[in-house]
DNA sequence: GTAAGTGCAAATGGTTTGCATCGAA
DNA sequence: TTCGATGCAAACCATTTGCACTTAC
């Protein structure tokens, strides 16, 4: 179970499950599919364990993302978003589609940079072990709405 | 000239070359290579224009990202940093490489991302006007510097 | 008992904003 | 004389830190 997975990593770098931590995670487990910002996570958790510190979130995504457990997302909007990881191989090759207007975020995945990774060691010498592709745009809604306004 | 370009843009907006725009428009030229943070662009522009105040600079290096004089870029290293448009047709495909090390940030040009914006917008309706994409990794030297400090 | 973990409040740091003033068409 | 532009200081907001207290091995 991915809880356990959780903790075994915890405890191999002497840290413990504290019910603070297990509600994080709890609420990262439910929203897998949702970026969400550290803010959100702390309101969700307050619903879990309403005796919950804003500091302690922040402190606790910090080492969860450092034990591998949560990916940190950047949109480029001023916070950073959290996502746990589930499977882990394809993690690699997910990248966001963000919409200009309304926000909306889009994953896709597509393993188009392996190959320009490879191509980016040889020519430059650099070791590249991650990459964050976000594309920005108009998604076909608010393409909509603008044709709308325009008509 | 580049700075003609510069003043037309901004008048057909109906705002002015001002002094201060123009120390901030010679420095971003100046630097045309470096990746300015608004702070650095600051520094630079006092040497100039020796009266200007930060939020001047934040107020026009928005202005002018806002005319696409200027690009602005995030390294998710907590703040933007800005660049002087020159050609514009390869700007599309300027990437980034950064060194999770020392930060140091060499640039490459691939148009590999052609193809994908294009399957993008077929597959899912999105209009895809920009995109980002970095990647981290360990430049040569720092590389180095681990195999020397492991031995 | 000791080291990890927590809540709270204060600090930090990049960025934005309110406001009175200035300056060019 | 009007409206854009500026400098300054204060405000903002996500995040971090200091500190005293708590908790689990």
């Amino acid at each position: 179970m991915l809880k356990d997975w959780v903790r075994t990593q915890l405890e191999q770098d002497s840290h413990r499950l504290t019910p603070q931590r297990e509600a994080i995670v709890d609420v990262l487990i439910a929203n897998a599919n949702d970026h969400l910002s550290a803010e959100e996570v702390y309101m969700f958790t307050r619903d879990l364990h309403s005796e919950i510190g804003l500091a302690t979130v922040y402190r606790n995504l910090e080492l969860l993302e450092k034990l591998g457990i949560v990916h940190r997302f950047d949109y480029g909007d001023g916070q950073n978003r959290y996502e746990i990881r589930l499977g882990d191989s394809e993690e690699h090759y997910h990248h966001h589609l963000i919409c200009r207007e309304c926000g909306y975020i889009h994953e896709f995945h597509s393993d188009l940079l392996e190959t320009l990774e490879r191509r980016i060691a040889e020519e430059t010498g650099f070791d590249v072990s991650d990459h964050c592709l976000r594309f920005f745009g108009l998604c076909a809604q608010c393409q909509r709405k603008q044709r709308d306004n325009d008509a």
